[in-house]
RNA sequence: GGAGGAUUAGCUCAGCGGGAGAGCGCUUGCCUUACAAGCAAGAUGUCACAAGUUCAAUCCUUGUAUCCUCCA
């Protein structure tokens, strides 16, 4: 066999680009044929504004792992991408754009600016489907889907008209969160809040029989010409007497009533609040309540319309409160201002200040829908990883509100309501009618408002699949098995694809709910782009390649942490992966001259089935960690059994009998290598795709495309417990010399006699078998085991540990002192050891109670930190005779 | 005002009731014919604080402190 060479050094754009184009030509991504249980995931579509940063890289990264993981263990799997028209987000990255060149969106009217958004969406999906591909996302291009193609906008269709039918959609009159800039009502989940400083106004309105004052305060005195009562709480002493009276309103001619409420809180301001029905949400409440009057102060653009006096009119809502302030100062209502924080709401795409604006809107009432999803949740329907996100599940859930899911945007699914103008039918419909179904009038309109881009999104997991028709794929591939997604879109997103589902399909959309952290800087602050710490993926696989990315954020996030992480945290990915193609590049170039053998288990040695079992024991750990989603740990289980298992202890060992055995020796040799070698390809492909996938290429004993390979399953046969302490023994033993030499500052050019003593045993038998090599490990010129102590030993340096000695023969450089310390440290420790397990064992409570292995393993720690101590004294008066 | 998370080595973090761990950084020695992006050896901790449960607590319970999210 010729040797194969590789290349000198680890550059992932040699072949990242190309395999994943031979993976996609060959169709390695779909489902395949079989017949065990079909595995699926729906990626959560990224905003087709955006390019896709940290977050996505995260999430995507460990769907990809999950996914090939599934494929490898032969199940038929399916990952399908797409993307989100996301209404607000796409509309106002246009018009900013317009705005550059001086338009608004009217000018252009709907069919042009829909056409232009169109444009920037095929631009953004082309970015954003570029980049997935970058990053080697294993999701099958052919079942790709965009929230808006017509297969999805016939599904939002369906399932509003369904929910209409249902008695499940209303339109009202109705107080909603209006983003002034934006144009449109959003949904309560879309406000931000944050804590602003204020100021809070107390102002006197007077009695209309003039009897004097009462003082209210507010924070917004430029609404009080929406105000149509003032409302004290029932149980106040204080007003007891007054509800009923008529105040006179400040700067207006209005009277309005003062009433009583629950609501009002005593304790607050002069416990005296102003009732503003159409202008705070708690109000509209009260008014509705009292059947107060709601007067709207607002124009769609956020400006103070006829409602207000003349002077006001037109003013936007800060500009004009300075004004009213100054007006009620003058004519003598304004009593004191005073400093006040408080919470204001702002829209989560625009950030500014939010509204409360009374419009007609349309809701989905959620009571029902949100009592389904809580059900599937009781019945274990659902899961959630980590679980403790349940309770903030099941916390909104049981206090659902309604829907709001009209939008006054032009990007989006047009809500498939008509109005017939002729006799004012109103007509909602699966299909665009061209008739009065009442009058027989063809004078039709379609409402003009948009749906809410989640109304699209919550059908996802089933819409993708061809829902409303019964498809193959929804037959085959729904309920999907697992989503994973970052905890800020719980409410927006997951919760309601579980109560679509649920409504739609009477089944939960997925079962597992895979909860990531956020990715945030070194400094803990969430990426963004305004603070412009975000670091760019594309970066990352410039700089580091694609799997240098995955594997390292693979193994920073515990199950549901943040992640905190700087460009140079890839370097632990960019590494292992380094240290593999090296392996690998050492491995094959020794290939020349061998031919690959069976391998006969009963022609292994101890330290073959030490790796055996050693590759096993990891393969046992990654299927523990896969079926908990601790990511983390299937990663660390990776980077110890490949880096300090196979590279630091086997490969070493694998020397000398690679290079210098008989050629049926190495034969052996060189098969058990790349047996283990190609089993570690499986094992780590889901981790490191690109990377295993090129070496695997290269192995003589590669079976077709790692992608494509049955994945590692644990092995009782291979599970190996006394090759493993055996290694063991073998490692500890070297470790105990070779720190010896290091302490004595003992370069690695001599080579020291060694004698281990210890008792004869299997042990003994086995360290004597491998006595050339332990001499490798310790740079030693020869390596007795003595089991009958007959050795002399005089002059040689001491080295101990448990269940044996070492000595070490040098005379010269020894530095006498420092390693006295070093004794002193030792002595110290297991004295330690041996006041705590004694405290134990002397403790009848302990011995009574606990376990009996646990008491037979503190009788053994006992033995063993004695064992340390005696040798450490010997050691010591050994020291002192030099 | 509720709910949740965090507090472990200089830094970033694992650790899920029985002798404190990893990576990076640091110290020392090595270009040992795959890798100096490497090898070997090493130092470093009142596991935030206080009570409690337990034979046994970094781990469970309850408080306290600081920081961070989310919801109202």
């Amino acid at each position: 066999m010729k040797a194969v060479e590789l290349s000198r050094t680890y550059d992932p754009k040699d072949f990242e680009d190309r395999i994943y184009k031979a993976w996609k030509e060959k169709g390695e991504f779909g489902p395949s044929a079989s017949d065990k249980e079909h595995f699926s995931v729906v990626m959560p579509p990224p905003n087709v504004t955006g390019i896709l940063h940290m977050g996505h890289a995260l999430n995507n990264s460990l769907q990809d792992i999950i996914v090939r993981y599934h494929r490898m263990l032969g199940q038929p799997t399916l990952w399908v991408p797409g993307t989100d028209h996301a209404g607000i987000a796409t509309q106002n990255v246009v018009e900013r754009q317009l705005q550059k060149e001086g338009l608004r969106r009217q000018d252009l009217g709907r069919e042009k600016f829909l056409e232009r958004t169109w444009q920037v969406k095929e631009k953004h999906h082309d970015i954003i489907k570029g980049q997935l591909e970058k990053m080697g996302c294993s999701c099958d291009w052919d079942h790709e889907r965009f929230t808006m193609d017509e297969g999805l906008s016939r599904a939002v269709r369906e399932a509003f008209v369904t929910l209409y039918e249902r008695g499940l959609i209303y339109k009202g009159k109705y107080l909603v969160n209006y983003c002034p800039k934006c144009g449109t009502a959003l949904a309560d989940d879309e406000v931000e809040y944050e804590n602003v400083p204020g100021k809070l106004y107390d102002v006197r309105y007077p009695y209309a029989d003039g009897s004097g004052y009462i003082t209210v305060a507010t924070t917004r005195p430029e609404t009080m010409f929406g105000d149509t009562a003032v409302a004290v709480n029932p149980d106040d002493e204080r007003y007891k007497d007054i509800v009923g009276k008529e105040l006179l309103l400040p700067l207006t001619d209005r009277r309005i009533p003062i009433i009583s409420d629950r609501f009002v809180a005593m304790d607050f301001g002069t416990g005296m609040v102003k009732i503003t029905p159409a202008h705070d949400p708690n109000d509209f409440e009260c008014g509705k309540r009292h059947g107060l009057e709601a007067i709207n102060l607002l124009n769609p653009d956020g400006t103070l319309n006829e409602n207000v006096p003349e002077k006001y009119r037109g003013m936007m809502a800060e500009e004009a409160r300075k004004l009213v302030v100054e007006d009620l100062e003058k004519g003598g209502y304004l009593v004191k201002v005073t400093d006040h924080a408080h919470d204001v709401g702002h829209c989560y795409r625009c950030h500014t200040t939010v509204e409360p604006y009374l419009s007609e809107q349309w809701f989905v009432s959620m009571r029902s829908l949100a009592d389904k999803a809580l059900a599937a949740w009781r019945n274990g329907d659902i899961e959630f990883f980590p679980k403790r996100w349940e309770n903030t599940y099941t916390h909104w859930m049981e206090n659902i509100r309604d829907w709001c899911i009209s939008r006054q945007l032009w990007w989006g699914h047009r809500i498939p309501v008509w109005y017939c103008k002729d006799c004012g039918k109103m007509i909602v419909s699966r299909t665009d009618p061209d008739e009065c179904p009442e009058c027989h009038g063809h004078h039709l309109e379609q409402e003009s408002d948009v749906l809410d881009t989640w109304f699209s999104s919550w059908l996802w997991p089933f819409s993708t699949l061809g829902w409303p028709d019964k498809t193959p794929d929804l037959e085959r591939f729904f309920p999907t098995n697992t989503l994973v997604s970052a905890y800020d879109i719980i409410f927006f997103w997951i919760s309601r694809m579980i109560m679509a589902s649920e409504e739609f399909l009477g089944k939960a959309p997925f079962h597992d709910i895979v909860i990531t952290g956020l990715v945030r800087d070194i400094k803990g602050r969430k990426m963004s782009k305004s603070l412009g710490n975000g670091i760019d993926p594309l970066e990352v696989i410039d700089r580091y390649g694609a799997d240098a990315m995955k594997f390292t954020l693979c193994y920073l996030a515990a199950q549901g942490q943040d992640v905190m992480i700087d460009m140079d945290s890839f370097r632990l990915g960019s590494r292992f992966a380094n240290k593999i193609w090296n392996a690998t590049r050492y491995l094959l170039m020794n290939l020349e001259g061998r031919n690959l053998v069976e391998i006969d288990r009963s022609r292994l040695t101890i330290m073959d089935r030490w790796i055996y079992s050693a590759f096993n024991r990891a393969a046992r750990t990654i299927e523990d960690a896969m079926k908990g989603y601790h990511f983390n740990e299937a990663a660390q289980a990776i980077y110890s059994f490949f880096w300090n298992d196979f590279c630091d202890w086997y490969v070493e060992a694998s020397k000398p009998r690679l290079l210098n055995g008989t050629d049926e020796e190495k034969d052996l040799q060189a098969s058990i290598l790349m047996d283990v070698l190609e089993r570690s390809m499986r094992l780590m492909h889901p981790f490191l795709s690109f990377l295993t996938e090129e070496i695997y290429q290269k192995l003589p004993n590669h079976h077709g495309d790692v992608i494509a390979a049955p994945y590692p399953v644990f092995d009782g046969l291979l599970e190996d417990n006394e090759a493993e302490a055996m290694a063991s023994l073998l490692q500890e033993s070297a470790r105990v010399v070779r720190a010896a030499r290091s302490n004595l500052q003992i370069g690695p050019e001599k080579k020291l006699k060694v004698v281990i003593r210890m008792e004869e045993g299997e042990k003994a038998a086995f360290l004597r078998s491998e006595a050339s090599l332990l001499a490798s490990f310790m740079g030693a010129s020869s390596v007795i085991i003595d089991t009958s102590a007959s050795e002399d030993v005089s002059g040689a340096f001491p080295a101990a540990a448990v269940g044996f000695e070492a000595f070490v023969f040098v005379r010269d450089a020894i530095d006498v002192d420092a390693e006295m310390a070093r004794l002193e440290n030792e002595l110290k420790k297991a004295e330690a050891l041996l006041e705590a397990s004694e405290k134990k064992l002397s403790n009848e409570n302990f011995l009574s109670h606990a376990k009996a292995e646990a008491v037979e393993k503190e009788r053994g720690k006992k033995a063993e930190a004695e064992e340390r101590i005696a040798k450490a004294r010997e050691h010591m008066a050994l020291l002192r005779s030099f």
